[in-house]
DNA sequence: GATGTTGCCTGACAAATGTCAGGGAGCGGC
DNA sequence: GCCGCTCCCTGACATTTGTCAGGCAACATC
């Protein structure tokens, strides 16, 4: 009962499971299920991994994991409300709003230092689950992609003084949130590189692309 | 018997499988099963495909299928081959070699715009399949991706004149590589933009980030 | 100590999966 | 008309998978 200990605003719709009456201990059965769950998910990939691995490493029983989730992919949602919808790290567009005159480079910055310890594993996920997501799902968290992707063009027309037609806006956009996920997903290739030199050169990077967007008038096809 | 017509350098060593004698049959055959195990494995991914799915769609028996390829890494190991390894497409680094002073951003459209055309499918499977290839298949790729940056990172010392030991050449050549896998992985997000604004902004944007990399003194630490 | 209640687990089921053995169809050569 | 060869496919195998039914242990309550 009273409010579900829920770390953000869930967007997946969980299913109801009522086995189990100790509101605490489905909490905690369901932690250790996600956290095993996830580790395998990133390990072998959503499909490649079964109910019988995530029991096996979680220490829950076979039989007894469906009293706390529907089912594998149930899981799946849970983890993505957990890691990928949660709403205490507040995104980008989000970090614009709230300093609408901060050096962009410094927000950006900030963003992705808190991002990058804290939601890695989410944007692993995220990226790597979609297929296998049901379709409300996938639709869900796209929608949430679009939104952000729609907020974040409408402050970089801003700040670049982009004309409202110019599709730079949209592109760009898109393309730094994909940055976002760089280091999450590239990291094995930057090992040996301190993490802070890292961030820095990423934002860096990101604030000369609008920067460059702000300078440059919009591509004209060539001759 | 002579040359396998082969697309480009094989770089994962495919199985032998001789049930059947006729070569060009062999080879018309383990086209179709490619080309329905690609679209399959794009729409469901690797693990949720299967060998079923791939005979129903290819027109091929589920028996006759292992007359022609040793099993379904088999199968995802000759796409890679096909599609991510072919060497018709020269890589980044190999036009930087080629054109060492034409400009940057020139040549990263004309990569970017024959990449998207003729290797798109070989980028988005090489992302999603990774955690499903033989450990073998999977060294040779992080190999050969592992060999671009460096290539790469050595062109933007040179370019952007970085000192041999700044790390920022790595991070920015790993950064490059990465959006070059931009359009096709997030190109849903941007169904409504014209393709060719898409490429130069995005040619631009990593300009405007080598750019960037050549002005700036590199990255101290904050106070 | 008897009795409910709550959570756990042994054991199993049907379905799906990767893989193939072995027979058969088609066909060219004698 | 028969033989031998090449390729194809019906049918099946062992295994793995997701999912549970139904019984058991622990514990609190009377």
């Amino acid at each position: 009962m009273a409010g579900e200990r829920k770390g953000g605003g869930a967007e997946l719709a969980e299913a109801v499971v009522d086995g189990v009456q100790d509101a605490g201990l489905v909490a905690a059965r369901r932690d250790q299920i996600c956290q095993a769950a996830l580790e395998l998910f990133l390990e072998k990939g959503f499909a490649a991994t079964t109910i019988r691995d995530i029991c096996a490493r979680s220490g829950v029983n076979q039989a007894s994991i469906y009293d706390y989730v529907a089912n594998k992919n149930d899981i799946l949602r849970r983890l993505l409300n957990r890691l990928w919808f949660r709403t205490d790290v507040p995104t980008l567009p989000e970090r614009l709003d709230a300093c609408a005159d901060a050096p962009l480079e410094e927000l950006v910055t900030g963003y992705l230092r808190e991002l990058w310890d804290s939601k890695r594993q989410g944007i692993l996920l995220s990226y790597r689950a979609v297929p296998h997501l049901r379709d409300e799902d996938r639709r869900a968290l796209h929608e949430r992609e679009k939104r952000m992707m729609e907020d974040l063009a409408a402050h970089l027309r801003h700040r670049a003084g982009l004309a409202a037609d110019d599709p730079r806006a949209e592109v760009v956009s898109n393309l730094i949130i994909f940055l976002t996920a760089f280091a999450p997903m590239r990291d094995w290739l930057n090992k040996d590189v301190d993490s802070e030199v890292l961030l820095r050169t990423v934002a860096r990077s990101i604030a000369a692309i609008v920067g460059g967007l702000a300078a440059d008038p919009p591509t004209a096809a060539p001759a």
